[in-house]
DNA sequence: TACGCTTTGTTATAATATAACATATTAAAA
DNA sequence: TTTTAATATGTTATATTATAACAAAGCGTA
């Protein structure tokens, strides 16, 4: 039941479930509502197990939208490259998986030489649906 | 006194000031303390400034950190595309003005051919003098 | 067993951000 | 000039997001 390296406990398994069947990003406190039938109760609980599964690069936070998204890429197992598009008007989330921009990015050298272990893309706009929609 | 486009009102003055003045991101309780001696004392009146210099691009938030900048670059009058180097150490943040990759990240399409009018980009890693340090 | 480590449970509180409403200021319309 | 609309401000209260602090339980191993 305790976690080796690879296994999530019991708190962790039941935070990560709720994720991926989300077709949203899924904020702190909606985790916290959903999970109190299965015996978390306390926001502590939530976060440590957020906590975690970033760690383990299973979930991703979206940092413009306070909000937690399953990992869609099976090779984040860690989360130091990641990629999303946001969509301004229904606010749907798709992580970006294109060889060629984490490429260029984890390469990126800025002016001063400087490389980078982590970043972070956030991209704006309008998806298929809403642009359709709109048009 | 009043804002025609270009012009900031009083709080929005006394907030940017503060903000161009730091040399780390400031939050906004952090801004609040700061300005309680000219007047401003409650939490809407920073975040209704804040709101509006992000808008012209005066200032840009740091998602990662909940904390604020001023631009350093005179052409983000509206701060749709925006990259910083944040030090994972001192937290020192840096506002990334490279043409190059200003470039290739509007210009990028995703793999449906999805093109997006605004992004943010945060890259992690150690500053120059942190990482002397630590060797 | 006894020890160290991780996870868990729990209460309280800190930190970040917005809602809602009243008032004031200004610019332009009538 | 009066009226109106738009913007900015002040103010109180509250919502939302996140962590501190500590006690207890579970597990691996010496
Ligand atoms: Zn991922
Ligand atoms: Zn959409
Ligand atoms: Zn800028
Ligand atoms: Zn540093």
């Amino acid at each position: 039941m305790n976690q080796k390296i690879d296994f999530l406990s019991k708190n962790q398994q039941i935070v990560l479930e709720i994720i991926e069947k989300a077709k949203e990003p899924l904020k702190a406190y909606s985790i916290l509502f959903s999970v109190q039938k299965k015996g978390i109760k306390a926001p502590p609980q939530v976060y440590r197990a957020l906590d975690r599964l970033i760690k383990l690069g299973k979930i991703h936070k979206i940092e413009s939208k306070n909000a937690f998204v399953a990992c869609k890429n099976d090779n984040c197992t860690i989360s130091n490259a990641t990629a999303f598009s946001i969509c301004d008007n229904c606010e749907m989330v798709t992580e970006i998986s294109n060889p060629k921009l984490s490429k260029y990015l984890a390469n990126f050298e800025d002016e001063t030489g400087m490389r980078y272990n982590k970043y972070n893309l956030e991209f704006f706009g309008l998806c298929r649906k809403c642009k359709k929609n709109k048009s």
